[in-house]
RNA sequence: GGGGGAAUUCCCGAGCGGCCAAAGGGGGCAGACUGUAAAUCUGUUGUCAGUGACUUCGGUGGUUCGAAUCCACCUUCCCCCA
């Protein structure tokens, strides 16, 4: 990737994907089964939200409708009509999610599908199948995401496991582009650390994956029950162990205060379900801080759900209509208030970026900090 | 005109002598949500005071140690027969 520019350990960068250029620090959107939840479509997030990047998930195609009709039909960004760069999650935190339906052992993971109970297999080598054959711009490792707490000999046996399987990744990713290069050429791979909250074994860890010298790391395993702090502490012991010249994906992450702090100790990419499973459940981010639209305080208020705002959605409709189509139960709230949300992540990345350019982050930083955790 | 049935807390609807301030659902109010088994889940929902007290099951009387529950009358609604 470029770096233009950092600032403290920020990095103000840019990452080239065969979908184009992705502006770092950048938000990616989490369309798990190949659809923002909410009734949102890529026009939507191209236009509406100002997105860069879309996620989608490798297990969830998998099952359903499978990665074959994917490819048959053009990949995914023909299916999907997304035409940006695509990021798919490797089915890895799905070990971890669907905790009750699985099984792990070396080989790899077998689940029982969350759709109709159907055994299934995924390895290092079928995620990588899988992956290719969804024709996503970056494929990310199998990786086991370990709960926390873990005890520690757990956590360790897990990480080690998981770097076997990392170069069972890249093995079966360089045999997919030797076989056929034309099914999905340019496709990158990014490695994941894990480690838990042990400083030690994340240090390892990332000196291990390191070693493989793949086109961007991920951290994993943060933001999965462990204090916010111990997040922190995490990617502070970890990142000087990083390439820098490769991006740095805090995976699953996170509040907007979060990501602040994430970029603050130099994390370049992040992806979150919060802006939309929120969103969906009438809990707005905005400029002042967090606000519930539900709440009775707002059933005559006339105002944007952010005055600082300039989305379609700030831009058109009041805080009661909003609230007024959520007690009706009408589908509209849900998708106004995720087009509000994603163009609000996609905003504070973009403002994040534009102080980097301007040599103000430090400060953007300080104030903002603040203000987004606050409830309004 | 005759016969039968029903009225429950914001709504629907259980309850048929004490364990009932009254199940359950809806609605309301509030909270949670971090690589999405999430359009989900949790708490709360008569009043007042931190145990407890007080008012409540159409109305008015009555039976009983004790009534939303039993009896009488009244009111309203529904059904059937004329």
């Amino acid at each position: 990737m470029k770096i233009f520019k950092t600032e403290g350990a920020a990095r103000r960068g840019a990452i080239e994907t065969p979908h184009g250029m992705v502006q770092t620090p950048a938000f990616m959107n989490v369309a798990t089964s190949g659809a923002i939840k909410g009734a949102v479509s890529a026009y939507d997030l191209r236009d509406l939200a100002h997105c860069q990047v879309q996620l989608c998930n490798t297990y969830h195609l998998h099952v359903r409708p499978g990665e074959e009709l994917v490819r048959r039909l053009g990949g995914l960004h023909r299916f999907t009509g997304w035409n940006g760069p695509i990021l798919t999650d490797s089915g890895g935190f799905q070990v971890f999610s669907l905790a009750s339906l699985r099984n792990i052992t070396e080989d790899g993971v077998a689940f029982a599908s969350h759709i109709d109970g159907a055994r299934l297999f995924i390895g290092p080598e079928q995620s990588m199948q899988i992956q290719a054959a969804l024709g996503s711009d970056i494929a990310m490792a199998f990786d086991e995401c370990v709960e926390n707490p873990a005890e520690y000999g757990y956590a360790k046996a897990s990480c080690e496991r998981t770097v076997r399987w990392l170069y069972r990744c890249r093995d079966e990713m360089d045999r997919l582009l030797a076989a056929d290069k034309k099914v999905n050429p340019g496709q990158m791979l990014f490695g994941i650390n894990q480690g838990c909250t042990y400083e030690d074994l994340r240090v390892e860890n990332m000196k291990q994956i390191a070693r493989l010298d793949l086109p961007g790391y991920a951290i994993g395993g943060l933001a999965v029950g462990e204090p916010t702090q111990d997040m922190y502490r995490i990617i502070e012991a970890v990142e000087p162990y990083m390439p820098a010249d490769r991006p740095r994906y805090l995976m699953g992450v996170g509040t907007p205060v979060n990501i602040l702090e994430g970029v603050h100790r130099g994390v370049d990419l992040f992806d979150c379900v919060m802006p939309s499973r929120n969103a969906r459940h009438g809990h707005l981010f905005t400029w002042q801080g967090r606000i519930n639209i539900h709440n009775n305080k707002y059933f005559d208020d006339d105002r944007p759900l952010d005055p600082d705002c300039d989305c379609p959605v700030c831009r058109q409709h009041s805080r009661a209509y909003i609230r007024h189509l959520f007690k009706a139960g009408e589908a509209l709230g849900m998708r106004l208030t995720v087009l509000h949300n994603l163009h609000f992540y996609n905003t504070l990345l973009q403002r994040i970026r534009d102080a980097l350019d301007a040599g103000t982050f430090e400060s953007f930083y300080r104030e903002q900090r603040e203000i987004l955790d606050r409830r309004v």
